[in-house]
DNA sequence: GTCAACGTTTTTGTATACAAGAAATGCCCG
DNA sequence: CGGGCATTTCTTGTATACAAAAACGTTGAC
């Protein structure tokens, strides 16, 4: 519908999620709209968006407010997308075509070697990339639309997450029983195993938390 | 933010739910503008809201296609709803305190009430309050929510699926394996449970296949 | 008769103007 | 000196005006 409010949305949001506005903060129209060149009306209805994503309060003549989610939010949210995924697996188990089963080998073995390369980066995208089959082979458009969606809003707090000394290697042992799961085609293990490798527990509970105390 | 921006998000939503638009119409900004008796900006405003629910889609330059879910999406968001719901059941089988399991009770206990008096009206509202209840005793309020989200976006079609014959009672047995299982504290179990209960199978399908194909 | 190009007409997207409610300031009174 | 109330200022919410893009119809050529 926008062109501008298109790209005001995005760069808000960038700028929410990067940190740049604190908990609370008023999304004041005039200077946002002075700050991305354009009037108040595409500023609304950017913020009207973000509303919707749950990352600015909307109070009623008061104006936007933006809503950093606290350390308790995230472990909610957290374990809302491990349940996702899970899901996403359990049907998968059942689902999921050869075709598919041999990407996500693929992927797994990508990860592989970008671990022995000691390529973070490529890691990262061929992580990615393995989840993204998983919620694809869901065969539901909904379900992988709503998981890819959460994923997003926690991108942010993600890249946090995965640099622990020895994670990666804990990581592959864990992609690869999810593929033996789904090609058992058992969809409660695949469940179990998706969501114990997606959960936020043990020394990964402990750094998000020092990270969110950091960042206050 | 809006006074009557938000009012016409609610008012449009339930047009287009109650199917007064049918897949694909335009929403027309000033002719929905004259309808509601205000200029074509709040009625802007509420368009970008139900986009981002999904009931309409916008297209840059064109303008808002309402977007009714066809029976594939349908079967797709019924899935979801019930692996939400089982994941409430099966976190609230851990968290759940005694004094909500009682009110769980009390709410299944209202609905055989219901079902003794056929109070269909009294069994919705107790049906309800059963499920909101488990929703609730998650212990994660961004599960609540967005379950609670989904389920409002599917009520519409919910309706429909409960008026079979002898449907009541068979809800009623599953509403005590579901207590059952929560009692026991076992958590798959409770999933489990809840998930049949829920889940769009068998007679329900084919009802509400007959019923969509009578709607277009 | 069909198709393409041009001009007209809607319709969306943005800017600005205006109205109304909330916060801030200062003033008066206790 | 402090608290409550009125006024002023600022901000949101809505209406209107304008610009630009897309749909539409017409005309003309092949």
């Amino acid at each position: 519908m926008a062109r501008h409010a298109d790209t005001i949305a995005e760069q808000l949001e960038e700028l929410i999620l990067s940190d740049a506005f604190s908990d609370g903060d008023r999304l004041d129209e005039v200077q946002l709209a002075k700050r991305f060149g354009v009037s108040r009306t595409p500023v609304r209805e950017a913020i009207q968006r973000l509303a919707l994503s749950g990352l600015v309060d909307l109070r009623p003549r008061r104006g936007a407010f933006v809503h950093q989610p606290d350390a308790v939010e995230l472990m909610e949210m957290f374990e809302v997308m491990a349940e996702l995924e899970a899901t996403c697996a359990r049907l998968a188990a059942q689902r999921i075509t050869d075709d598919a089963l041999a990407k996500l080998q693929a992927a797994n073995q990508a990860c592989e070697d970008a671990v022995a390369a000691g390529d973070a980066d490529g890691y990262y995208r061929a992580n990615e990339g393995f989840h993204h089959i998983l919620y694809a082979q869901s065969g539901n458009r909904f379900l992988e639309t709503e998981t890819l969606r959460l994923k997003n809003r926690l991108k942010p707090y993600r890249r946090m997450q995965l640099r622990l000394r020895g994670r990666m290697a804990q990581s592959l042992s864990e992609h690869s029983a999810i593929v033996d799961a789904l090609i058992a085609a058992d969809g409660p293990r695949a469940a179990d195993a998706v969501r114990d490798h997606v959960a936020v527990q043990g020394e990964k509970f402990h750094r998000l938390m020092a990270t969110l105390q950091a960042a206050e």
